[in-house]
DNA sequence: AAAGTTATACAGATCAGTCTATATAATCAA
DNA sequence: TTGATTATATAGACTGATCTGTATAACTTT
C-alpha cells in the first residue's frame, strides 16, 4: 500500500468516525511553541511548564515525544527554525540578480520581520547556540549542520553570480557572520538601522 | 565637590587606614565571578548560588551590594565587560596603521581568546543582552550604552584614517556586527576559522 | 555604642523530570 | 464483521532539587 493511499484511507477514516487522528497533534505545536520561547527569551529562562502552557499540551506528551526532555526539544526547536532560514537563503538567491541584490533582500526581510515583533525576536539559533554549545550533547550537532547548511547556501549564490572561487568561503562566512550580528545589535538598538546599515557596507564590498 | 576629587579623596582615604575599604572586597569578586559564568554559559542558566560559590561571598553580600538582585549584579558584570572591550578597541585603534590592520588585529586576538578557552567563551555582552533586552530595565540601558562606547571607538579608528565621512557609520556597524556574529559561528565550529575569514573579506572592503 | 558588613538559615516559587491511570488506534483472532 | 490484545498517545498529579530573595543574628570597624 502505497504511503498516499494510506493517508487517503485515514483521512476517511477520520471523517467517519468522530474523533480525529490525534498523532502527532502535539508534537508540532510543543516544537513550535518551543521555537518561539526559545527565540524571545533564551534557551534557560523558558521553562518546560511555559512550552506546555503555550503549545496546549500536557506534561506526559513532552516526555511522550522527547524521552530526553529540555535538550531534545530544543534540538528539535533549532532544527524547524534553521530549515525555514535555509529555505528562505535558497529563495532568495533564486530571485536576486547580484551578490549585493541578495543581501540588500535579506536585510529587507530581516528589518521588517525585527520591526514587526517590536525587536524583541532574533535569531533563533543564536539564542540557543550560546547557551547550550559546546555542552549539549543533543543540542551542538544540530546548530553545526544549521551554520553548515546556510553557508553552503550562501556559497553556491555567490558560485551562481561568478564570484572568485577563492574568496566564496570567506565572503559567504562575512555575510552570515555580519547578518547574526546585526540582528543583535538592531535588538539592543530597538532599531532596523543596523541591519541596513550593515547591509550597504556588504553592498559596497559585493559589487566589486 | 566634582566627580574626580571626591574619587581622589576615597583613593587617599584607602591608603591612610590599615584596614582598607572592605566594601568591594567581596563586591569585586561578585562580579568578576558573574561576567565570567554569564559568558560561558548564559545569564538564565547561571544561578546566583554558582556566582556565590565562585565569588567566595556569602549571600548576605550579594544583596547588601546589590539590593536588586541578580538583575543588577547582571548589570554591573556587563557593564564592566564592556568596558575592557571599550579599552582594547582604544589601544588597538591607536597602534594599528589603517583600517584593515584594527582588524586584522582584532581578529587575532578573538582568535587567540577563543582558542584559549577552547571556544567555551563569547562576546561577554552579546549573551547576556540576548536574554534580557529588552524586559530587563536595569540590563537593557547599559547594554544600549556598550555598544554606543564599540561604535563610537570604532568610528573615530576609521575617521583618523580618513575614511569617508558618509560611510564612517555603516562600516562601524558593520565591522561590530560582524565580529559579533563571527564569535557566535567560531564557537559553535570550535574554530577560529570564521573570525579569521570574517577580519580578511573585511581587510577587501577596508583596502579601498 | 552605632554603623557597616558578613554569615547563614529560611521561605515560597518554580524547575525538569517521573509516575500511574486512562483513552484511543492498530493489529490479530475467531 | 466482531472481539480480544497490544501499541500509541493523552493527561495531570507528584517529587525532590534548585531557584531568587528575605530575615536576622553575629561580627568588625569607626
Amino acid at each position: 500500500m502505497s504511503e498516499t493511499t494510506e493517508t487517503a484511507a485515514k483521512a476517511a477514516d477520520d471523517k467517519r468516525k468522530k474523533v480525529p487522528q490525534n498523532r502527532s497533534k502535539h508534537e508540532a505545536a510543543l516544537i513550535h511553541a518551543a521555537a518561539v520561547l526559545f527565540r524571545k527569551q533564551g534557551y534557560a529562562a523558558t521553562g518546560t511548564a511555559e512550552i506546555l502552557k503555550r503549545s496546549g499540551a500536557p506534561r506526559g506528551s513532552l516526555y511522550y515525544y522527547f524521552p530526553e526532555g529540555k535538550e531534545a526539544i530544543g534540538a528539535a526547536a533549532l532544527e524547524a527554525a534553521s530549515k525555514v532560514a535555509t529555505r528562505t537563503f535558497r529563495e532568495l538567491a533564486g530571485s536576486a540578480e547580484s551578490p549585493a541584490g541578495f543581501v540588500q533582500a535579506y536585510a529587507s526581510l530581516l528589518a521588517g520581520w525585527m520591526e514587526k515583533s517590536d525587536y524583541t525576536d532574533g535569531c533563533p539559533v543564536a539564542t540557543t547556540v550560546l547557551e547550550t554549545v559546546p555542552h549539549s550533547d543533543l543540542i551542538t550537532p544540530v546548530a553545526k549542520a544549521s551554520f553548515n547548511h546556510w553557508q553552503r547556501a550562501v556559497s553556491d549564490m555567490l558560485l551562481s553570480h561568478d564570484w572568485p572561487r577563492a574568496r566564496v568561503r570567506a565572503t559567504a562566512t562575512l555575510i552570515l557572520s555580519a547578518f547574526e550580528g546585526a540582528l543583535i545589535t538592531a535588538r539592543v538598538e530597538k532599531s532596523s538601522r543596523p541591519i541596513l546599515d550593515t547591509a550597504d557596507e556588504l553592498s559596497v564590498l559585493l559589487k566589486r
